[in-house]
DNA sequence: CTGAAAGCGCTTACAG
DNA sequence: CTGAAAGCGCTTACAG
């Protein structure tokens, strides 16, 4: 949008135009206010820098990066960035309701090349403006079920809830607590459900006092981790949904005096490189978070440069890694001791 | 000041010296060096025009983002740049070096509004690159002797490092041991000294064999630790320069059966949200990262404003916080199992 | 009060 | 790798 448009469309002159944007005294008031609506109206911006074509930033959306969790997010964009001689720029919405029309305009205006939104809400408003400014954008780990022709990125919670909660079965647990993440999150879900289906497949009643909600820090694990270990029949082993959660349970468990493995179970989900490195080490599902994030900044970029035009839904593999957090249950776990 | 006369006195045309300012690749490294140099001397700034202000984009660069303190960095740097509206860049360089010319022509290129530089060396030509283009910088925890006039924040790294030591002291520990950081990295040698102050004036000896380097990540603790705790006669107590070195030496400890803190008390510097939920929660210098950052992203904000033009350093407090993986020396450390 | 014309600082496309 | 020429968005000086 240049001053020549507007003063086409105001019906006067480019010098009229540049006394109004500058202020300049000597412009007739009707003149004047005509011209100040049609640069409102058109969000008049004096151009950022002559010159078309990607300008080498992509946006990574947060809700929040409380989690060492969004570091391996950032990573993995990073990386996918630099290949393509492009940056990466962190927002932190703050909430989980997803961008305002604040945040949408600051990025139109330094025309960022492409959105990838983190485990954010996206409301269809939202959507449309980005494609109404061509900005294309992918999803990762959507909260709520992304609409039709959204491209997004995740992993295989399904699979991933089921595999650890069967390998807890395996070892002989029968009563298993689930912590899960916040309930309109599709991962959260999927990994409840998987671990539902384990339960079933072997036979194994779900209990509804079993599965809880957190919001996958470590402040909700230990949380939920003691109101679990609280239950007149307390679980001999937690699926704790995250690793952080998991961390916060060890943390619930060590407050009760019970030792991990030898009392209670936990295995977590997402391997953070800390998993390696707690104690006990963290049985864990891993989800490739840093591949996750270089894919989705990937298809971003593609579809910037039109290469791939097709929107689509995407899902990593999982897999448990066994460590030393999971272990076959104790005869009598509750009141045993250090 | 104009290119026009910048090109005049450099004996070029303008649109060379526009190429130089927008870092475009075809100009030949003397020509580019000359203009740089008539640039840096006369100040030259793009003519500010109404409209025309900042991009909103602050420039964070990292030399790596492995460990959790990276995202205590970000996350400062991101509430500052919040505040003025603006917005993060996340570069990482993958090389202690410092920053090489693409990127100086990247950020260039999209007229970033300053840059912060973490942890990382920054070359007297990259300042001089960095002046050229009018570009406000500022380096948090500098590796190396920040030169004159370069603004910097940092922590006070010697009085935690003293702090941290002389708590293990009071404890009753006499033989110390001392993981550092980077040989190179002002805040760790200044960790280090503070280390052997709070020995000297104990009338403690400071031993050579007790000081050890690592990276900061949890590896080199584990790896440092296992030498520590190897040698004839090992210490009771290591303070471990950061807090993921600590966490290595926890597992260094573990591997040959000893008990933290009742065999070996282990010190940690940064105090991540990590520390208190690790097992045993962790003693440790608390250093206000995200303050550190937000301190930061604030200066080189007011520096493009013109606010302050004042380089300075910075350093702000350090804190020691007293968990529950630090307790006095038992008699006969080494001999002790679970 | 307005706008045709000249001018500004800068960038781009292109010939050498 | 360089710069003459053309062009950009915008502003200024000035005639009407």
């Amino acid at each position: 949008m240049t001053i020549a448009v507007i003063a086409e469309e105001a019906g006067v002159s480019v010098p009229t135009v540049s006394k109004v944007i500058n202020g300049r005294p000597e412009v007739a008031p009707e003149t004047r206010q005509r011209v100040e609506r049609l640069l409102h109206k058109h969000g008049y911006q004096r151009r950022v820098s002559p010159g078309d074509g990607p300008v080498g930033l992509i946006d990574l959306v947060f809700a929040e990066i409380e989690s060492p969790w969004a570091m391996e997010i950032v990573r993995g964009a990073e990386t996918a960035a630099r290949e393509a001689e492009a940056s990466v720029v962190i927002s932190v919405l703050h909430t989980h309701a997803g961008p305002g029309r604040d945040w949408l305009e600051r990025i139109a205006a330094r025309r960022t090349d492409g959105v990838v939104i983190v485990a954010s809400r996206l409301s269809t408003g939202l959507q449309g403006q980005l494609s109404a400014r061509s900005m294309p954008f992918v999803v990762v780990d959507p909260e709520g079920e992304p609409a039709n022709g959204v491209a997004s990125v995740g992993a295989t919670n399904w699979h991933g809830g089921l595999s650890a909660t069967r390998h807890l079965l395996e070892l002989g647990h029968r009563r298993i607590g689930m912590i899960g993440g916040p309930g309109d999150m599709l991962c959260s879900r999927a990994r409840i459900d998987g671990y539902r289906a384990a339960l079933e497949t072997a036979g194994v009643p779900v209990e509804p006092e079993l599965i809880r909600h957190g919001d996958f820090l470590v402040d909700s694990g230990h949380d939920q981790g003691h109101a679990l270990l609280s239950l007149a029949d307390p679980p001999t082993a937690i699926f704790a949904g995250s690793d952080m959660q998991a961390f916060g349970v060890f943390e619930a468990a060590r407050q009760r005096g019970l030792r991990v493995p030898a009392d209670l179970s936990v295995v977590g989900f997402d391997d953070l490189p800390l998993a390696r490195s707690a104690w006990p080490p963290l049985t864990t599902v891993r989800q490739p978070l840093q591949e996750m994030a270089d894919l989705a900044t990937r298809m971003v970029l593609a579809m910037g440069r039109g290469d791939s035009a097709e929107a689509r839904r995407v899902e990593l593999a999982t897999d448990l890694v066994v460590r030393e957090s999971t272990a076959q249950p104790s005869l009598t776990p509750s009141s045993s001791q250090w």
